[in-house]
DNA sequence: TGCCAGGCCCTCTTTAGGGCCTT
């Protein structure tokens, strides 16, 4: 059991949507969370070989100019594979980041032993009341700490460890009986139930 | 040439369709 406070919460800034067609990632950010605070973190552009296209340009605000002079994905993945090490993982979509994840990896013949968490399956089964649950809109309906930026991978990150903090701490307020951190295979156990079975689900693990 | 993501989740569902999310 590892508390779920304990995690690195990721974002890619990519080429496109699927890695199966032939994206590539162009920037990675992380957060690397202990007992709940920022304890260190991770930001990398990385060259993926080609031009991105000038959606992908305006989008993230990263230009070929930019990852002209980048590293390579296959060095900033190492990189991050060991700033990684055997933590769990937290995302926003999370099924998106770790379709990169597992496809710029296995380019470097590296595999992890760390589950993967979502945020925004979590916040639609304990924020149901959201307008939406875009990263951006939950950051502004939950007041949570911004610079700003957005679809830039550091920022990205940051705001997904703040909203991943916030849901922690609603999820507890909400059961009075939780005295300790929930452990992550609690949290992963509730994205994968069912939304009319999480009110259920919450009060038998909590009671 | 023509194709162009995919998993989740809801519903007017399950022999399906379409919106939500991520870049």
């Amino acid at each position: 059991m590892t508390a779920a406070n304990n995690v690195v919460v990721l974002d890619f800034e990519t080429t496109g949507l699927s890695p199966d067609k032939g994206d590539r990632a162009i920037e990675i950010g992380a957060v690397k969370l202990i007992n709940g605070e920022i304890a260190d973190s991770f930001q990398a552009l990385m060259n993926p070989g080609r031009r991105i296209n000038s959606f992908i340009e305006n989008y993230t605000g990263i230009s070929n100019q930019m990852l002209s002079t980048a590293p390579s994905c296959e060095t900033v993945m190492s990189e991050f594979a060991e700033f990684m090490g055997d933590f769990n993982l937290v995302a926003h979509n999370a099924s998106f980041d770790i379709k990169f994840l597992d496809a710029e990896f296995a380019r470097i013949g590296h595999s992890y032993s760390g589950q993967c968490a979502c945020s925004l399956l979590l916040s639609r089964r304990i924020h149901q009341d959201a307008p939406n649950h875009k990263l951006g809109t939950l950051v502004d309906y939950h007041q949570l700490p911004t610079d700003g930026v957005y679809h830039r991978a550091l920022a990205d990150a940051t705001m997904t460890a703040h909203l991943w903090q916030h849901q922690l701490a609603s999820i507890a307020k909400q059961q009075s009986s939780v005295t300790k951190p929930l452990n992550f295979e609690q949290v992963i156990k509730i994205t994968q139930t069912p939304k009319a079975q999480v009110p259920r689900l919450l009060s038998k693990m909590f009671t």
